[in-house]
DNA sequence: TTGTAGGCGTTATCAT
DNA sequence: ATGATAACGCCTACAA
């Protein structure tokens, strides 16, 4: 079977042999223009109406240089903390009538560094990068293309571009604090990769915590893997096997801290009778009954909004000469894995 | 600050004017056709890698009449089904260079109409949509647009398009079966919006294998609300407060299946020992040790990938005149909320 | 208030 | 093998 063209669609010059005018009087109408007729506006309209007219986005795109679009890339849609991000940046998107490309780079940097080219062919307006590199050599990569960027989430904070982020510094901080409150001495802390943003600012605000506490960490306390609970399971028991075992475990995710709780489990150690874990994102499932992890929640659809309205506001009103650093505050979120009520 | 324009950027005609040659020929050259020069080819390659030369989308597509962009179309990114999908979708369309827009409705009708126009106006190719309409109404009025369409997940299944489609019957009867191989007997069900094609498919192959063992079911164990976990604590605790309560229960979908463990968790009742449950969907934290809920596994990934090759094949092959119609097979994942090992 | 015409950056169809 | 040139559908001076 042969391949079928698309139907040839209605135009303007359509619309105005139906309403006898021209088609530039046509275009004023459609587009609310000052300077046209009051009924041949209607015409227009009514013209427009009937013959099912839907303008053409590229060829409105080539003239205004404009295609009304914003790209989200991110690393894992699967992951839970991104969906909720994704969905910010589509709500703020939709409401300023932007459409919104998903890019998933599946934690692959070629792959990332592929929707550039993308980028730049369509036109894109702006984009909202959580890269998957988490010391900027991608991030700048995009920052070097002039478009209007921001970058979310973690990752090496002297970039040059514009930045939403969440004070993980003040994340870990919180933390610490909630933990020693509750009289724990021997805390331990679980992060992802080691040297990552997120893993090391959580880790630097809950060190400061301690040194206000005036305790110094233990290093055989702090480990290290990847941001999967089964990373956190795995260093869980091992550091709940060793001589002196910690009381508490600060884990750098929700996620690590789930795998935390699974090790406990299986040791048989009650949470938080024996053991108080916390965590941070605040991940749906940390608020579950059987897992009720107190964690530092991030405001993750608002990290989308404001991320999307920054670009948003930035396309209206030109680009800044600064770049905008937005930094939201996580919030301990009390739940039962740490002995409270 | 005034808005400034976007930098003019490189076209056709500027690289033909420094190759010297016409820009129909490097036209030509950059899109592999044949007929053209070994080395004025390859003068014009050398020349737009100089220059940053990058092909404006919009101007190809106001020729070509393709967008190269498919739109997915779900009720809510941050429900745990649906990034899988959208995972399966994006790779899928990645792979044959083809974008994918994410849109969002929110459960929202209006919104999820509205998109319509956004995509007649943008030429999309064809678009993945997971209706939030139920009945098919909605999509029903995507399909008239005669963009290619695939329509996936749960709805009236009579609806005139494409569909990639889980055999919820088969796996709501699957359910059944491995509920009675355990000598459950009294079964209970817990089902999302009563009407609900996912509703309604599960229950039935959830009744023909109660049927097959000779057991009839009591209406006042079949319970419906929504499908959040919520609705199956809710339900569950009812059921479980009821004179002759169940010894097992089937949750129409995982969520609601840990709303049934949540309940029985507070009555004090031990899963399985006291209570069975299985539910539908295997979301990623269906696996999760502490849940280890037996379930129904929909191929989530391969859903969306399988709904976008469809539509590739058939914007490269032109549409069939049949819709096609591609059901996968879900699987019973046995793991510890039925008495397994 | 309306019409004419040029241009946005490509692809495609003619010639040459 | 290459070059003109006409679309593609729309916006926008400029002219009327």
């Amino acid at each position: 079977m042969q391949h079928k063209r698309r139907k040839n669609s209605v135009t303007i010059k359509d619309i105005a042999a139906e309403a006898g005018i021209s088609y530039a009087t046509v275009s004023r109408a459609l587009n609310n223009r000052p300077g046209v007729n009051k009924d041949t506006k209607f015409r227009v309209q009514e013209a427009a109406e009937r013959l099912g007219y839907s303008p053409n986005a590229a060829a409105r795109s080539l003239v205004t240089r404009q295609a009304c679009a914003l790209a989200l890339v991110i690393p894992d849609i699967t992951n839970p903390f991104f969906p909720e991000v994704a969905r910010g940046v589509e709500e703020a998107a939709a409401r300023a009538g932007y459409s919104v490309f998903l890019c998933n780079t599946n934690w692959n940097g070629k792959k990332e560094l592929s929707f550039l080219s993308l980028f730049e062919s369509r036109r894109i307006d702006g984009l909202i990068l959580a890269s998957s590199n988490d010391n900027g050599t991608i991030a700048e990569k995009f920052a070097q293309t002039c478009l209007p960027l921001v970058a979310i989430s973690s990752f090496a904070r002297d970039i040059q571009c514009n930045q939403v982020i969440i004070d993980d510094v003040r994340g870990g901080y919180l933390a610490g604090c909630h933990l020693l409150e509750h009289g724990y001495k021997r805390i331990a802390f679980i992060g992802g990769l080691e040297g990552t943003q997120a893993t090391k600012e959580r880790f630097s605000g809950f060190l400061k915590s301690l040194a206000e506490a005036g305790i110094e960490i233990d290093p055989e306390l702090c480990r290290y893997g990847s941001f999967t609970w089964k990373s956190g399971y795995h260093n869980t028991l091992k550091l709940l096997n060793m001589a002196g075992r910690p009381d508490a475990i600060f884990a750098a995710n929700d996620l690590l801290a789930m795998g935390v709780m699974q090790a406990a489990d299986e040791l048989g150690l009650n949470i938080p009778g024996d053991l108080a874990v916390i965590g941070f994102d605040d991940i749906s499932f940390a608020s579950y009954p059987r897992v009720c992890l107190t964690t530092i929640a991030q405001p993750k659809n608002k990290l989308g909004q404001v991320a999307a309205e920054l670009i948003l506001t930035e396309l209206k009103e030109g680009q800044k000469k600064e770049f905008s650093k937005i930094v939201l505050a996580p919030e301990l979120l009390i739940r039962r894995s740490c002995g409270c009520s």
